[in-house]
DNA sequence: TCTGGGGTCCTAGGACCC
DNA sequence: TCTGGGGTCCTAGGACCC
């Protein structure tokens, strides 16, 4: 059943989410320098997941290498990343949310929320006063007239705060800035649309759609044209997510060399998308593995099952074949194995991916 | 002191088929 | 001058997001 396009659309996103969580459980670091990442030891191989404020004021960022933020806050306290305490923080918050209308959640730490009424304003801080009642959480709220703008909005209102973004104010607010400040525009992106002198969200809009389809194909080419002029939709989904596909991942702490090694690695990872596959119960149409040589290249093999299947050794199996297809003797520093599985309906419902439904 | 992990979707090119 | 032309499946790679 599809949900209707609703007035106001509100998104929802916890400050510093995972910092914050970290430091409810441990009192004591509020107004310290925190930086969680990996398994907490700055001496890996592994990055920043999230730095409080404190730990940002020197630098540290998230996606940074763990041991790049330990030589810039030698003094922060280091935390292993804790997935099960986020989750469960996260529920929390969505739980509340939800008692405030229909949402739609996006990661662990933001979703959209629909609202019917007139006062969009005094609605999200009542929001905001339940979150942070319920979870002792804080979050900041983006209003808008679809989707896009709500999610645009937020970074305006952050820490704490509430802000529009309408079709009204769009190209005041949003028309001098860079393109990459859009959602869902990465660096490739900006840099292949300077190409054609376009630099500003107001000179993205003003382009011609054709010209933006020959440069990015029809999907996403009609796609940046719309989010130029903060196009969006309106409706908010709740209707509960399906996983398309589980992967795990693992950068070793030593390259591997031997084949021996790499074998077994293939084997553990198996075991660990077989555990989150079964969990699922749907079988397994497609795997892939991602190998990732030193220094830094990656290359993936994939392959389609000859059928669908949840028996846990044809996927080991497979997936050691396709590690067979790797340079031998050529070291490697991460191995990935992704399985697809196969979708509950046969796909009566028109695809809308994540990007349209926005 | 290099460069995580878990996701999603899109595109391109070749194979294959009618 | 020459090339059909869709459609679908498969694989590899790219891009982006949190």
């Amino acid at each position: 059943m599809e949900a209707s396009p609703s007035r106001w659309v509100l998104h929802v996103d916890l400050d510093q989410f995972i910092a914050a969580v970290e430091v409810l459980r441990h009192p004591e670091l509020a107004g310290r320098q925190v930086v969680v990442g990996g398994r907490g030891d700055p001496a890996e191989r592994a990055v920043v997941s999230t730095a409080s404020y404190e730990a940002r004021e020197l630098g540290v960022g998230s996606g940074m290498p763990l041991r790049t933020a330990y030589r810039l806050a030698p003094d922060a306290v280091f935390l292993p990343v804790d997935k099960a305490a986020y989750d469960a923080a996260s529920a929390e918050v969505m739980a509340t949310l939800r008692r405030h209308g229909r949402l739609e959640v996006l990661g662990w730490d933001e979703a959209f929320l629909a609202y019917e009424g007139d006062e969009p304003e005094a609605f999200a801080r009542e929001v905001q006063a339940d979150v942070l009642a319920r979870t002792r959480l804080h979050c900041s709220i983006g209003i808008g007239d679809n989707k896009i703008r709500a999610k645009i909005a937020t970074g305006f209102g952050k820490p704490r705060g509430v802000y529009r973004l309408t079709r009204d104010t769009w190209f005041d607010v949003m028309g001098g800035r860079p393109v990459r400040d859009l959602w869902g525009v990465g660096a490739a992106v900006s840099r292949r649309l300077a190409r054609h002198g376009i630099r500003t969200v107001a000179e993205l809009a003003a382009t011609d759609p054709e010209v933006l389809v020959g440069e990015f194909g029809p999907r996403m080419g009609a796609w940046y044209a719309e989010l130029g002029s903060g196009h969006g939709s309106r409706v908010v989904d709740d209707t509960p997510w399906v996983a398309r596909g589980h992967s795990r991942e693992t950068t070793y702490q030593q390259d591997l060399t031997e084949p021996a090694e790499v074998e077994e690695a293939v084997r553990v990872l198996a075991a660990q998308v077989m555990e989150d596959v079964h969990a699922e119960g749907r079988p397994v149409i497609r795997i892939t593995l991602k190998v990732r040589y030193v220094p830094f290249f990656t290359k993936t093999f994939s392959r389609t099952l000859p059928e669908p299947t949840s028996d846990a050794g044809t996927v080991e199996a497979a997936a050691l074949v396709l590690a067979g297809k790797r340079e031998e003797g050529r070291a490697i520093r991460l191995l990935g194995l992704r399985a697809e599985m196969l979708m509950p309906e046969p796909d009566t419902a028109e695809r809308t991916p994540i990007r349209g439904r926005l």
